[in-house]
DNA sequence: TTGAAAGCGCTAACAA
DNA sequence: TTGTTAGCGCTTTCAA
């Protein structure tokens, strides 16, 4: 079980240990002669250099922490699989970690991280809080924080253009024909749904639109959420033709709420998410959406995480990609009659 | 930026850094009043251990590796969700990979994993061809396979009993009064399906109905390749009432296909699933399907690598558990006129 | 081109 | 109860 070291090789070889590391990090002062020895050998031996030793003398892990509020969510997870495979390439790993979406957890991941050397880590915060709760760390850890805009704040961030993501959305319903659209699960104490929520606010001003809100006073949005304001919602009067929800998952729960009630989707309310779930592209489910480019957010957070691990520089950097919409069949034509 | 060490908390208690080291680790060696002042001032100063050099001398990283085929599969983020926090519970932290079913990648990442000093690894393999491959490494650190069964295999895996949760599933649609059950996507090349469907023929021939097969040829299963067979099964002539699906992402192409051809499910035909993942309990889709426990599982595999890391033992241990029948709709019970 | 030796931050055996 | 010291496996000066 015990692992061959560079000293066993340098015994078998007949040369100092030194000269194995030469070998091995191919430093060019060393005989070709002698390196493809070692190297021979080293195969022969099955040797494996210990990342660990070297982390600790060359004071960096090739490890990247990466915490998610929970790799069980299909956004998060997809966003995972891009950043392990964005990093692999760079030469570094993934250290993954589940926050709950708790801020006390969170800090102490944050330390786990620290204690571990990581040379970065790419966080989804738990919340707008994070960013407050998480300073004393930032100075001490190249971070980038991924999908929540953190506006002014001076750190690295990057994220979708929720703003513009959801102007998008109103003008594709209202080129639908829709007049009368209603923003969905708007809440409070996030800084992404504000975002997008002024977004729509903005795309109904400069159309001459009436903005309607349904507001989610539930801590988070998931599916459950959505279904049970969906249910209190079609229990009114019904004063518009399309929603609008804030995210997929909303519209997933305003889907099963439809369901129940009789509504159909497309025909009698057309239906738009954010985000692009994979969820969404489901059969039976065709979700409309704005989607949010998780691929190149991977790709993104990982190269601003890499630069700043290797420039030392103290500056940052806000990434904002832009969403674009996915059409799909829940959104249908109005014909109105005026 | 430097991080503060054991000998700056030493200079600065006036003792040794072998002192400080024991107060860390609350050796009992230690008078109470050197231990809480040296404590104070750690905090004070904010010191955080470096877990790399622990490591170093320790032998033992607290890091476990897991490879999986892709996070971004549903049934994967969920195992990885529960495994992180299995592990964090028990004191470790997970490194991530994902292998995207390429044995040649899932080798290297091997190779990386024992190059990092893992404690042990998790590994839910790219094919039934895995364990050849990746023989040469498993006796050099603590594995266990999850998912796949290796049946006769003298190494450790978690998984479920694929051949009885067929055979719940026969006997689930054989009570709802079907008799003719087909039985869609069986694969060559993974036991996890030899076994699956050896469990249908068997319930078949207990309850005396003929087995009736729709061949997956493809090379994996996924929601595109259901959908293609599905269109081919639907073209054909239906002498079944039934479909039990090899896996939940099949199921979910044949309701794509199966809404496009105008076959109403559960009206016009009942439809099983296998897995449970996640999209299976959304709403509109409502597949009835049999279970694979992932928490469990999680918690299971976690358990096993830990004794199997800290026993030294160089047995193995095969952890079957038992798949469950989750009830939704896409199944009904068949009126037969005989 | 090679070797000797120091040191990364920590634990633990041994001494005091 | 505390200090001294060796050593984990590696990289990297400095000498030879």
């Amino acid at each position: 079980m015990k692992n061959v070291t560079i000293k066993d090789i340098a015994k078998a070889a007949n040369v100092s240990y030194s000269t194995v590391s030469r070998a091995l990090s191919g430093s060019p002062e060393i005989s070709d002669e002698t390196r493809k020895r070692i190297l021979q050998l080293c195969k022969e031996m099955n040797y494996t250099a210990n990342t660990v030793a070297r982390a600790m003398v060359m004071k960096s892990t090739k490890l990247l922490g990466l915490i998610l509020t929970g790799v069980n969510n299909p956004f998060m997870s997809e966003l995972a699989y891009h950043i392990d495979r964005q990093a692999r390439a760079r030469g570094y790993n993934i250290v993954l970690c589940n926050s709950s979406r708790n801020l006390d957890q969170e800090r102490e991941l944050f330390e786990l991280m620290i204690g571990r050397q990581v040379d970065g880590v790419m966080i989804f915060p738990a919340g707008p809080e994070s960013y407050e709760s998480l300073r004393p760390y930032l100075s001490h850890i190249p971070t980038v924080f991924i999908g929540e805009n953190l506006r002014e704040v001076p750190e690295s961030y990057v994220s979708v253009d929720n703003y513009r993501g959801a102007y998008i959305g109103v003008e594709y319903l209202y080129d639908l024909g829709h007049r009368d659209i209603l923003y969905f699960g708007r809440r409070r104490g996030s800084t992404t749904h504000q975002l997008r929520a002024e977004g729509y606010a903005a795309a109904c001003k400069d159309l001459d639109l009436t903005p309607r809100y349904c507001n989610n006073a539930f801590p988070a949005t998931s599916i459950k959420y959505g279904y049970q304001l969906a249910k209190q919602l079609f229990a009114q009067e019904k004063n518009y033709t399309a929603i609008f929800a804030a995210t997929d998952t909303n519209a997933l729960g305003i889907m099963q709420a439809a369901e129940e009630t009789g509504l159909r989707i497309p025909e009698d309310v057309s239906l738009l998410g954010f985000d692009n779930i994979r969820d969404s592209g489901l059969p039976r489910i065709n979700l409309t959406t704005v989607e949010q480019p998780k691929k190149m957010m991977a790709s993104v957070a990982v190269d601003s995480l890499l630069d700043k691990i290797q420039s030392e520089l103290a500056g940052y950097s806000h990434r904002i990609l832009l969403p674009t919409l996915v059409e799909r069949s829940s959104c249908a034509p109005l014909n109105r009659e005026d």
